[in-house]
Order: C-alpha cells, then structure tokens, then sequence
DNA sequence: ATAGTGGGTTCCCTAAAGCAACTCTCTGTT
DNA sequence: AACAGAGAGTTGCTTTAGGGAACCCACTAT
C-alpha cells in the first residue's frame, strides 16, 4: 500500500487519501452504499481484480469503513455494509460525484443521478460552509494552524500563517 | 496512467477519479490552492518524485483543472494556478479534509483549520443537499437513472432503479 | 570562472496492479 | 454416487507505474 509522506500526513487530506484514495477504494466503497454486499457482485460489476478487491476489502474493514457479517455458514460467507464512518465518506463522494457531473459529464448528461429521500428530490451533494452554511469556496476560504499543528513539523506554509 | 474500466465510466464518481484521483492529485491541488505556485516550490513541499510531478501537472493542465502563466521569459518559467474548474474540485477535497478531520484526526486534533473568509469562522465542509440544504447523509440517499444513462451498458443497479 | 536555481527529462529498479489458475466448502443436478 | 457450479478468496507470473538519482539547459549571482 502506497503511504504517503509521513510529514505530509500534518493534513486531513493527506490522511483522508491514505485511507480511501487507493484505487478502487471510492467505487467499491460507493457500490457497496448502493446495493452491492457480496465479493462476488462488487468483483463482477467493477471487474477489477480478486486479489485486489480482497485487498482493498481488507484495508477497508481494517479502518471500520466497511464491516462484514455473516449471512450463512459452512462455508462462512460474509456480506459488507458500511459503517457510520463509511457512510460519511460516502457523503464526501457526493461531493465529487456532483463535480463530476457538472465538469466531466458527457452531452447526455449525468448518467447517475441521487434522490434525495428526505425532500424527495432529484438532488446533488453542495460543499457548505458549517458555519454560516454558504458554500465553502476555495477562493474565500484560507488555511490557518489547527490545535494539532506541529510546529516545526509538516507543512512549511502553515508555519507562517495566523493561529485561530 | 490508470484509467478505470470503460463500463464504469457511466458513474460521476468515476470520471470525477480518473481525471482527479491518481496518486498525489489532490494534494497537488491543495498545495497549488494554499500557496504553492512554482514546480519547485511543490515539489518540495510534498517530497514526491520530479518526474510524477511533472506527469501530474501535464494531466491537470490538459484537464483544466490548473493553469499555467510565464512569470519570466529566458528561460519561460510558469506559475501554477487553480482554474475555477480545479476551485470547484478543492471545494470537495473540503469535504474529504473534513472527514479526515472528523474519523483520522490524531489526538491533538486537526493539524490545519478551515477559515471562511465569509463569515470569518473556524469552519470545516459540509455536504449538503442541493434542494433542502439538509446534510445529503448516505442512508437518505438512492441512486437514480439520469439523462445520461445508457440502457444496456454500464452498471447492472442503475438499469433496476425507478426512473427520476 | 564557477556555483547555483528553476523546471524539467532520462534511466534504472522496485512495488503494486492485472490476469489466470487453483483451493476449499458447500449446493444442486443427473 | 458423480459431477458441475457458486462463492470467497489465495498464489504465481507478467506488466506497469512510482521512487531515486543523475543529467540538461538557460539563465543569475559571486
């Protein structure tokens, strides 16, 4: 498994991807969210590898994206559901999904698009701001040290900016 | 370069990874959105291989998701910047970082904060509902045909889901 | 005259992905 | 009873992608 460099790892993002950016990882995690539970099915509907979906399921349970249960025994076979964990990160390919569409798609358009169960509608995930709940943009929003930064350490642009 | 299987290439997710979801990608983007603007300077920064930098900034150019300027001439040198385009991807990546933040963070907490220049808060990405505003949770969610779906082709799910 | 810098490219080597075949334990069919 | 097939992997081999280091070229500084 392809780790980043550790004094990268000072950024969510650099963590984020060491945990769910391998390959594969995003379509198994969304083909399990919608519908697929079983080895067999994810393999065939993606067609990557078994081995590296073997793999990849491994990592997954590993970090508790992905949990197993056994749906029968002799032999014990297992279906995949995802976590609380698992279910916000697919929250957070909701918002890459969306971007895919309006910058990627095809002049068909989107052919996948997500319903909303809540309001009923024909929906796409919006990346908001927590606190006033506008959206996050790149150009309005800067990078300031968390309570975590090691200073010293890590990035050399986080060093010089403003604390909270 | 890895590009995923074509049948695959039906969802959002999938387009969205395979112009921006190689190896180094999104911190690339996330450096050149922080500060990081000359080849050197990211190089650097993230202590990846010269040569995968340089493959990187190629797609990423031809993608359209950074752009370039000459700051000099003799010899041509180039600055690196976001194009709104790769603006709207760092504004998924916001949400990934928060995930990261919620799910990985080390004890400390978050290493880097978001600041919103907006509203001048300590924020982080959320992601939302494009109709209700409500968070766009997993478990609220279902996958639906869109306009661009092609009957026969492409995933097995979409073919057995309600029309939107 | 020499060293250094910025932005790459080239070469070699290792690590990870793809492909195909194999295992093992059941279930269903003839 | 014999055989085929499914499900969930594992093992081995080949190809490809990534890391490291060296090299190149056009300047600039000392």
């Amino acid at each position: 498994m392809q780790r980043t460099s550790l004094g990268d790892m000072a950024c969510s993002l650099a963590r984020s991807l060491d945990v769910a950016g391998e390959w594969w990882t995003p379509l198994i995690v969304r083909n399990v969210w919608f519908g697929a539970r079983r080895f067999e099915e994810i393999q065939r509907d993606l067609g990557l590898s078994r081995k590296v979906l073997a793999d990849r399921l491994r990592t997954l349970l590993a970090e508790g994206i992905l949990e197993r249960r056994p749906y029968q025994e002799h032999p014990v076979r297992h279906k995949y559901r995802l976590t609380p964990k698992g279910r916000e990160l697919m929250q957070a390919f909701f918002a890459l999904m969306a971007w895919g569409d309006r910058w990627t798609a095809e002049v068909a358009g989107p052919p996948m698009v997500l319903c909303h169960e809540r309001c009923g509608e024909i929906v796409h995930g919006e990346v908001t701001c927590s606190s006033c709940g506008e959206p996050l943009r790149a150009e309005e929003t800067r990078i300031a040290r968390g309570p975590g930064a090691r200073v010293g350490r890590g990035s050399r642009y986080v060093e010089h900016l403003p604390a909270p």
